[in-house]
DNA sequence: CAATACCAGATTGTCTGACAATGTCAGGTG
DNA sequence: CACCTGACATTGTCAGACAATCTGGTATTG
């Protein structure tokens, strides 16, 4: 019972903000069904409202549905992580590539690194790293990036609930490689902060993977489809 | 759009692909109002029905809407053709990568490009170039990919009905570009495929940008709100 | 005569309630 | 024990209704 916090002003869309909280927070865990009226009696919304809110989710990919079927929560595999870091390592080099192409560093994309530092040291950082990539990306003038992002980054944040990982590098270690992303943008090298940005993402791609496959027991797969 | 909604039977599903292929072919004109009633009424479903599959082009960015207004079909300007063939280029450039990584040519993609000479050399092949890359990109072992690409390539067929470009280039040379392109694949260097798609995809950028400041040309453009 | 207030129409945003189609599963039957 | 059948759950869609909100024009007012 989230409570009817909702007195927003477009309903599905409060829904599907609550429902997309309820998923990440892990309140409804991974193939968990999720019915129409299910969502209507606990949002205190018509049918159709929830329907169309899950509807939303289901395009964002952080809910399946099959025919006549309700629909769950997604369950990321490691094959679904390995993608989404890929995909997701060619935007964000794309949007630093057009940052450094005019030297622009956004504002609130150092302001959201500092605040990664001052953190406890002990403390979950998933949140404010992201953060950070967000306003990479947003800090272009491009409007399809950061779309495309958004897209990926809520099945990535999915996905990192679900594989139980905090802090498999140091909030430093992440936060010093920013660093020399958005030194890289400020020198308006292209090449350089293209490379730094995609070889960022892909190391938590690797890290993540990684700790997917211990987790997961099974070690063999790799670009195999299920 | 095709990404998941397999099922044709499906009746928003049904709306969606014939208002998709009103806008596209022009019967519905940029900036024409799509109001619920004038869906609801030319494809006999119920209003909701067609609430739903307005809802879906507008997150597909074929429609804008604001606040209790009526929808109304987009108007593609100067900077967006050019945001969209930036972002599609990164995601074309990456999913060439991919397959130059395991050297694999999709078939369907010599196919389609074998089909762009076949044609009669006065003939529009748009639609076959677009086949091509769109072959290549779900060549790919990724899922995300092609529906981001699928994503982009909806505004820019769009964007190509709106700015009236028929054969900027000859369709020999952009098959030969998609030649070597498949050759750096097959070849296995992903150095060079990458570079060579980026380059066709930006290409076809400035030929269409070009184009629209020869036609338009007033410098300015994009929605224009009062 | 100009500026403002206000009203009517259009359109959306959402609800209630209903019904058919489809898929699931437990029980009964041979 | 395999198989058929029918009740149940759930979705997919519809019809009609009503309040909220925006637009544009008209009437009122200074």
């Amino acid at each position: 019972m989230p409570s009817d916090s909702i007195d927003a002003s477009v309903r599905p869309d409060a829904v599907v903000a609550a429902l997309r909280e309820a998923i990440l927070s892990r309140g409804l865990v991974p193939d968990a069904a999720v019915t129409e009226a299910y969502v209507s009696s606990t949002y205190a919304v018509a049918r159709p409202t929830a329907r169309i809110a899950i509807d939303r989710l289901v395009t964002e990919g952080l809910l399946v549905r099959e025919p006549h079927h309700a629909a769950r929560v997604r369950r990321l595999g490691r094959d679904d992580i390995d993608d989404l870091f890929t995909s997701r390592a060619a935007i964000e080099a794309a949007a630093v590539e057009l940052l450094a192409a005019t030297s622009t560093v956004p504002a609130d994309a150092v302001e959201a690194n500092r605040a990664l530092l001052d953190q406890p040291a002990d403390a979950p950082y998933a949140a404010r790293d992201i953060a950070f990539h967000r306003s990479l990306v947003n800090g272009t003038t491009s409007t399809r990036l950061p779309r495309l992002h958004d897209l990926l980054m809520g099945e990535i944040e999915l996905g990192i609930a679900q594989v139980d990982a905090h802090r498999l590098r140091s909030a430093d270690e992440v936060a010093a490689e920013h660093r020399s992303i958005l030194d890289a943008i400020a020198a308006g090298d292209v090449e350089r902060a293209g490379r730094l940005a995609r070889a960022h993402v892909l190391a938590s791609r690797d890290g993540l993977v990684a700790h997917y496959d211990s987790t997961h027991g099974s070690p063999h797969d790799s670009t195999h489809r299920k």
